[in-house]
Parts: structure tokens; C-alpha cells; sequence
DNA sequence: GCGGATAATACTGTATCCATAATTATGAAT
DNA sequence: ATTCATAATTATGGATACAGTATTATCCGC
């Protein structure tokens, strides 16, 4: 009764895994032509699972495969981020109306904690710090609203948005800002208003949004 | 300037497009096994394309890969099917709210001749006929909408559902029902009156939903 | 000198082959 | 007879080899 083999991954699956933080570091900008041959002969495998990872990112949007002519990276349009921010919007604020629902005391006091750690990183101005919490305040409400699919389907948006150099986070008074609607966000999660929480959410990632909008317009 | 060839598509989408048809006519029902090598052998090709048809489809959540366990048809829960609902009727209820806002006249004049199909389908009691009309009808409305990856997300979402052999329409009164919640939604549309419509769109959807919630449990 | 056609090259797409892991069947021991 | 262990079979995962098509470079003609 011995489980030391917790089934390992495929390696397409670790090359796709590979890949996509190669992709979100802008190491393969959007636009850039992927070289099966070399990438393969880079990693030390053959092109095989690097085609089959290839196949996997393109369905998640991250690449685009045309025919007979090659696998390049994703580039996205100004609209096509509008677009997708208007979605995940309204997912997350559905999100946030269903946690504050369905929230259970200790989801709303892990809540509070990331909370903390958001304010910490805020006022001593430690970005990725406090990346990591919002990631975490956002994975949390996703969890409470317990719909796996919503999860899934916001996850997958927002991969597709790490295709864009600017994230809202690193610009002028985002930070603050984003803390404060955080702050606001979690005062009408407490008072158990559903359809206010809802309301912030949305204005929340409108917000990130328009930020975005303007840095990219630059 | 001959457009001979409008780029073939690659071998792995013809596979990974026939083996869709087979599992939504359920000739692959949810939990099968596929043997790769019958299945390649049955379609004359080598294993190599359509070992990447299935990574595409399982990306798509219509099969789930378990390492070096192979390839199975995926099983949906009931509660994974309300869950997908819920976001489709949130997502189609946002088409709804922006194809009033955007459509052209064009637009609303081609929702009255698919309504019209839709109308004489269900008094013939043609159930191919309507959901053929059924699908464009909202096709429409996702192009009315103007958004793409909104576009996109449904019809992935739309895809998981056809996994179930439930579809709503096949069912006691749903046919007569959807085609007057058509009506319901055409009016509000023609009305010009976005957040009516996102609301009949939404309920409409949730109907459907729950007669297909009836007919899994009996 | 410039433009078009043809040949060479390089990369994608498919097939075949091999290795490893999992499952099943068979045999032995209790 | 039942259970556990070991061996054999089968299927998945990965590598290599080959074919076909697209791109590019070179050469010939105008």
C-alpha cells in the first residue's frame, strides 16, 4: 500500500506547462513563430509530446495553429481585451454574489487574512506580493461559490489575458485602488449583501480593465 | 490568384471533428474507453494524429485523458450539468441585453424569419426542423452581441452539454414552451429593451434547464 | 536591372517502431 | 479453494524516419 507513484504527468503536459510560463513571460511574445524542431531538440525530447503540448495551448487560446504553416503565439487585439475583461467581469461578479451567499464563517474569515496581507503589500508598495494575495482572494470567492465550471471558465479567460504585457497592477494608483475596492468588496461580502458584492466586483474589474485599456493605447 | 487550396485542415481536426459527431449522437456514451489502436485502424490513419485529435478534445472536456490509463468519454454529473447551465444562462442572457443594444434592423428583421420557422416547426411538431431553426436563432443573437470570445465560451460550454442524451427540446412540453419564450424574447428585443430581454433570455434558459434536471433523475 | 519561373531547402504532417508501465492470467503455496 | 506473486500480454507514451508542401534562393529571359 505504497503511493509512491501519484501517476506523473505526461510529459506533453509538462512541456505545455513549460510553455505557458514561457508564454506569460513574454519570452515568446505574441506574434512569434514556435520552431517545433528547435524547441524539441532544446528540451531534449523529441517533436512528438512538443506538438501534442502545441495542440493543448492552442484550445486554450494561447496559440494559434494555422495549417501547414506552423504554430505562432496568440496576439490580441485592444477589443479583445475588452471583450474578455467584459466577460470575466460578469462571471466574477456572479462569483461574489454566490460566495457571500454561500460563504461559510471561516471562508469569510480566510477572507479577512488575505485581506491583511493585501493591505501589508499595498502600503509597503510590494507588487508581487501582493499579485500573489489578489490570486488568492480571487481563488478563495471562486471556491465559495463552489461552481467548478465558473472556476474553470475564468481560469481559462484569464490565461488568455497573461498574453498582454500590461497588467493593470503595476500601473499609477492601481495598486491603492485595487486595494480599496478589495476593501469594499469584503465589507458587502460581511454584510452579506449578494447582489452589492456582486455590483463591486464588477465595478472592481471594469476598473483593472479600463487601466489596462489606457496603458496599452500609450 | 487562384484559391485552389483554402488551406486543408490538418488530419487531426477531420478526427477530432468525426469523433465529436460520434460522442454527441452518443455512439460513444460517456464512459467508454477508446482504443486508440481500433479506432485508428477503423479510420485507415496511423495513431500519431489522432492521439492529438483526442489532446484537442480533451481540452474541450469531452474526453478525459488518465496517464498511461488511456482515454474516456467524459461523465457529467448532475450538478455539473446545472452548474454549466447557470453560466450559459448568464452568458446568452448578456448576448440577449447587448444584441438589443447593437442590432442592426437587418438583424431584427432576420430574428422575425427565424421566429417564423421556429413557429411552424413547433406546430408541426418537427423537432429537427426547430432545433436547427433553435440554433440559429441564437446564433444570431451571438453575432448581434458583437463579442467573439462571448461567442466562443458558450459554444465550448454548449459543447460539454452535448455529452448528455438529454436534450430539452425532445421533451413533454418543452417544445410549445420555448417556442412561445421565443415570442416572449423577440417582443422584448423589438422593444428595445435590453434588460427584459436578458431576463426572458435567462429564464428561457433555466426552463430548459430544469426539464432537463427532470428527465436525468427519473 | 528587374521580374518570373524553377529548383533546392526546410518545416509541417503522418507513419512506423520501440520502450515502459499496467493489467490480466496462470501457477504455487497455504 | 482462495489468495498472493510472478510472468506474459497489451496498450500507452515517446522517438525516429519519411513524405508532401510551403518558402526561399538562384538563374534565365526580357
Amino acid at each position: 500500500m505504497n503511493a509512491i507513484r501519484i501517476a506523473q504527468p505526461a510529459l506533453y503536459e509538462e512541456v505545455a506547462e513549460r510553455l505557458r510560463q514561457r508564454i506569460f513571460a513574454h519570452e515568446l511574445p505574441p506574434g512569434t513563430w514556435i520552431d517545433e524542431q528547435a524547441l524539441a531538440e532544446d528540451y531534449g525530447i523529441s517533436r512528438t509530446p512538443l506538438r501534442e503540448a502545441l495542440k493543448v495551448l492552442a484550445s486554450e487560446g494561447l496559440v494559434t495553429l494555422k495549417p501547414r504553416r506552423g504554430c505562432y503565439v496568440t496576439e490580441l487585439s485592444a477589443s479583445d481585451i475588452q471583450e474578455i475583461f467584459a466577460i470575466i467581469s460578469m462571471l466574477e461578479g456572479r462569483c461574489a454574489y454566490e460566495a457571500t451567499e454561500k460563504g461559510s464563517a471561516a471562508a469569510f474569515a480566510r477572507l479577512e487574512a488575505i485581506q491583511d496581507t493585501l493591505e501589508k503589500a499595498a502600503t509597503s508598495g510590494n507588487i508581487p506580493a501582493y499579485f500573489e494575495a489578489n490570486q488568492q482572494f480571487h481563488l478563495e470567492l471562486w471556491q465559495m461559490s463552489g461552481n467548478r465550471w465558473l472556476l474553470q471558465v475564468i481560469q481559462d479567460l484569464r490565461k488568455v489575458l497573461k498574453l498582454t504585457r500590461y497588467q493593470s497592477l503595476s500601473l499609477d494608483g492601481r495598486l491603492q485602488k485595487s486595494m480599496e475596492e478589495h476593501r469594499e468588496l469584503l465589507a458587502a461580502i460581511k454584510s452579506k449583501d449578494p447582489q452589492l458584492a456582486e455590483q463591486v466586483m464588477k465595478r472592481h474589474l471594469i476598473a483593472g480593465s479600463e487601466a489596462m485599456a489606457k496603458a496599452t493605447s500609450r
